[in-house]
DNA sequence: CAAAACTCTTAATCTAGTTTAAGAGTATTT
DNA sequence: AAATACTCTTAAACTAGATTAAGAGTTTTG
């Protein structure tokens, strides 16, 4: 049930027995059906989910209704709004289940709390944000210097995984460009490849 | 001399005398004259520098030779390329400075260091990842959901001292376009501002 | 199991942003 | 104080990527 989590965890820091059940504790677990939201735009991020199976986008919807996805979260990775999770501030993203999916919750009081009786985790939390902020990095990068062929082609290298879970769709969202130009990259990339 | 630096941390985490006193003695200081490096591309990044006075920018050189901003950090901000400096790998970014430049280094060494006297401080090293995390969230969203000139917009509301302070093919390279197009961007603006 | 709703593709037309070039105005360097 | 090097602007020609539209294939839903 949580030994993802506890071996994600255990890459980065030593828990002893104790530890391991204090978090736990701390911890609630949740199902979400495929389309359903996990935090819906307005509302205050109450929790950051670590997601043990299925799939799930944060995104946002522009004034012409566009979607524009920040984030994909399949086995292993943490998701939420961290700005409004830290504040308390009404999110600006949406997040939702591209998949049936299991998580586990942990609320902001929870966190604090650990972090005060356990600060071995505050390190565990800190590295993983620094790990986020690299990919962050990594991808304005790529965004402002790169076409989007590019983009993509990094993106397959990088998250082999999602090029066959996620429909293209989502893809092109999180490139920055339509579905319709994403075929035809992928069209061009065919005659191109050798 | 570490004034800035202690009232920013304070900000975040307070501190005793004496704790102030250890940070500060890991501390070595350094000025630089304006164009000259302070990291080169290949080499390891050896320190996070802490501005106390002038600019710098931090960017990385694409196959054409054209530059591409990832970040600006004037007083109070802190700079260095963290994938380099954390993995003790070779940097993938340059940073040099675009005013003459006074600065706090921090080494890899002395950080950890730091962590284990004092958890206190891989708090506020938390705070701050999460806080340059959620200004990348932010710049990634507006870099795939918005036409140049919002960006512009937002970018000069957010750091109306940058504007001031930076020239404009600095800027332009930071947003991802062209110096030309700014231009043009800035001319258009006068003329529908109401 | 039929209907509705997505997903992917192709293609024509359009546009935001690039490229190239050239000139005028400021800083820097010698 | 002249020479060199940046910075900003304007404008014409160009291109990566958007938009619109339509059809075929696949899932999802009632």
């Amino acid at each position: 049930m949580s030994d993802l989590l506890i071996s994600a965890i255990e890459k980065h820091i030593s828990l002893t027995a104790k530890e391991k059940e204090q978090f736990l504790s701390l911890l609630q677990s949740k199902k979400i059906r495929k389309k359903q939201y996990f935090l819906q735009e307005g509302e205050v991020c109450k929790y950051t989910a670590f997601v043990n199976k299925g799939c799930l986008r944060s995104y946002i919807v522009d004034n012409n209704g566009f979607e524009h996805i920040l984030q994909f979260a399949i086995e292993g990775w943490w998701v939420g709004d961290i700005m409004s999770f830290k504040n308390e501030t009404p999110s600006t993203q949406n997040i939702d289940a591209l998949e049936d999916t299991e998580m586990l919750l942990l609320t902001r009081e929870g966190q604090q709390q650990l972090f005060d009786q356990c600060p071995k985790f505050e390190r565990y939390f800190r590295i993983i944000m620094e790990n986020s902020l690299i990919a962050h990095q990594t991808r304005i990068l790529e965004n402002i210097s790169m076409p989007a062929m590019e983009r993509y082609k990094n993106f397959a290298k990088r998250y082999p995984a999602f090029i066959q879970r996620l429909p293209q769709t989502q893809i092109a969202s999180y490139l920055g460009i339509t579905p319709e130009f994403l075929s035809k990259i992928r069209h061009q990339m065919m005659y191109q490849k050798p």
